[in-house]
DNA sequence: GCCTCCATATTTCCAATGTAAATTTTTCTT
DNA sequence: AAGAAAAATTTACATTGGAAATATGGAGGC
């Protein structure tokens, strides 16, 4: 997925071996212990080899990142598949935002947090759209705010999107817990609103994208 | 006001003026590229200089943090003070929440990144504390969730705080932008969806923090 | 006023990190 | 087979956080 065309060189793929060593260092120490050195003792080169695959480390830390959003974007598309449109997959999207950050708090804040990795990079942006359109496509046609209309087109958009972050954010970090342990993982219905579902507006929103959003490269 | 008993010693007050200094190089270098060095030598001290006041470049930050929260606590009263209990009261504070995230993002990324401070130091917690006080002090009354009471009684104030907080994310890291330049502050009536205030349920929610609330110490 | 004590600050030293440059080794192309 | 190109190593260097030993200067007892 993520190989070169050319197959065996010294170690044969580093680009992704790095990769993976990297995530794998990333959810063990935490992100702001992870250094290029020890991702490279892992796989077993010089500390300077990755020099020849990415830009430093910022720029391995990017191709994580994008591996990331691949991965955050997969998670949300798993439950909603299941379910027909409307809350119930809302719901399914949501909870796969939730899931996923819980399950890979490192990642998860290596691939929000910009001064990390290298923003501009085309893939990351790329994959992060992609991870986006996934929310996008839930939230399509699902009106929260009936009363009040103003706001421009992507209110809504903004207005979950913010809502499950924000959620995410909070509970990665440890300012939302609960007292009590033994206690179920956290769902986004535990703070979702009552969304209405509303078809008759399916189809009046621009695409921001325009096509642009894809998956796989 | 974090002013130490004693007043003069070879330096004065060394330790407000690091804190002063830290985050000074806070906003003009970014989070990840402050360094205890640089802060020292901006006061004019030698890079050990600190350890006598902070534990390590974490405690600094902490200190640093906990100044963060006072200011962030005080940018939301600032807006409430001006308006009745309701709608335009939460508006006023969710503002506040806002502004101060947007013209401070390198500090609040510091404020709610558990990984580059100490999360257990006490005049941090405390001062976290306060700051979501006035958030849930706004909120109480508010009931976003008429429709659907399950979920427990900090419900609204945890989705009230995952919105505000989520948006200011999404915002200071770059996912959420607008196309057009010279577009208005961002405000959060731009996703605040329609609140109602039931002053019949103004009373009987429990308060988590008993009392240990305080802005100052 | 003098002297001791101790908090404060400095100097020196060390390990770890990211990066650059020059060099060596391996693979590909012709 | 030979030269070119790619991949990886070696060496070197500046910066960082931190530890340990040392120096400094004010506070309080006499």
């Amino acid at each position: 997925m993520l190989k070169e065309n050319r197959k065996k060189y010294h170690h044969g793929d580093l680009k992704v071996a790095l990769i993976e060593a990297g995530l794998a260092e990333l959810e063990e120490k935490g992100l702001e212990a992870v250094s290029l050195r020890s991702i490279a003792a892992r796989v077993g080169v010089s500390h300077t080899a990755p020099k020849n695959h990415f830009d430093g480390l910022r720029g391995l830390l990017t191709a994580m990142a994008t591996v990331g959003y691949h991965r955050h974007a997969a998670e949300m598309q798993r439950g909603v598949e299941d379910h027909p449109p409307g809350k119930a997959r809302l719901d399914a999207a949501c909870n796969g935002y939730l899931r996923f950050a819980l399950e890979n708090p490192e990642l998860f804040k290596l691939m929000f947090t910009s001064s990390f990795h290298l923003a501009e990079d085309p893939e990351l942006k790329q994959a992060g759209w992609a991870s986006y359109g996934v929310l996008r496509d839930v939230a399509h046609g699902l009106d929260w705010d009936k009363a009040n209309a103003s706001g421009g087109p992507w209110r809504t958009e903004w207005m979950l999107w913010s809502l499950v972050h924000g959620y995410a954010m909070l509970l990665i970090d440890g300012e939302i817990r609960r007292e009590d342990d033994g206690s179920p993982p956290f769902r986004m219905d535990e703070i979702m609103p009552d969304f209405g579902y509303r078809p008759d507006v399916a189809e009046k929103r621009p695409d921001p994208f325009q096509g642009q959003r894809r998956i796989e490269d």
